[in-house]
DNA sequence: ATGTCTCAGGGACTGAGA
């Protein structure tokens, strides 16, 4: 089973590349950040027509997450039990039958726009939020699989000038502890279950013509329970879409999971 | 490199956010 994530930056705009894109690389679970769509205009026909159902949690302008799965997902929830918030930024979904069936969380960790700024006192205070809803997930679920953009880069290998990048925005030692932090309840980075390339990144900025200069952070991250990480046979960032007509900002990053 | 892309409001462009 293959399980992927991406910030779209605009389903609307995205759809045409996201649908070419399910066609060929075939995932049987996608998680979606930044869907930018109000609920009432997410696109279920055309997923259903690709083979995909779907759970969505959106809103107009920012934010919005979205689950594609093959299989009907059950057990929806959106938002983190106990933390109150406007912003849609988190959905579950449960798939597959009995002990095969697997928990799957998509979310889109706020970016903090600045060390010391409001928004960034937001993220850190939604990142422990965060840690303590899977924490429960997991007592609950072993078979848990956390997908989506966490805006932290978690090491200096994670980031194409790390000095450049010492102590700002998704970068900055309380952002980095935090992400440790959902390590220590046992999950595991599936990126780094595997050998990569140095200079392997998920997000380059539009503005500074990153992809092309190769100006890259790696924030998007595949998170496993050690059951579902011991069962990981791969998991690979795919440039592909970064390099089309109108790309998001973000590339997409799959794992392939036994059974 | 205050750089680009996206959306909303409003009906050309500016401001938000990333």
């Amino acid at each position: 089973m293959r399980i992927a994530s991406w910030n779209v930056n605009s389903l609307k705009v995205r759809l045409p590349q996201l649908l070419g894109w399910l066609a060929s690389k075939k995932p049987d679970v996608v998680c979606l950040q930044e869907t930018k769509l109000e609920d009432d205009k997410f696109p279920a026909m055309e997923f259903e027509a690709a083979g995909y159902r779907c759970a969505w949690s959106g809103q107009k302008t920012y934010n919005g997450v979205a689950i594609l799965t093959r299989d009907a997902p059950f057990a929806l929830a959106t938002g983190i039990p106990g933390f109150p918030d406007e912003q849609r930024r988190v959905i579950a979904a449960s798939i597959g039958t009995g002990v095969d069936s697997i928990r799957v969380i998509c979310a889109y960790v706020p970016n903090g726009q600045a060390v010391g700024s409001e928004k960034y006192e937001y993220k850190l205070r939604w990142l422990a939020a965060f840690r303590g809803w899977l924490e429960q997930e997991l007592r609950q679920t072993p078979r848990l699989a956390v997908l989506g953009d966490y805006n932290v880069a978690p090491a200096d290998q994670d980031v194409h000038d790390p000095e450049a990048w010492r102590d700002k925005i998704l970068c900055s030692a309380p952002e980095r502890e935090a992400f440790r932090s959902l390590l220590g309840l046992g999950l595991k980075d599936a990126f780094r279950l595997f050998t990569q390339e140095p200079g392997s990144f998920t997000w380059w900025d539009y503005r500074t013509n990153g992809f092309k200069r190769g100006l890259g952070l790696r924030i998007d991250h595949i998170l496993l329970g050690s059951e579902l990480a011991s069962g990981c046979r791969a998991c690979d960032i795919d440039l592909e879409p970064r390099r089309a007509e109108r790309p998001s900002d973000h590339a997409p990053i799959m794992a392939d999971l036994e059974a």
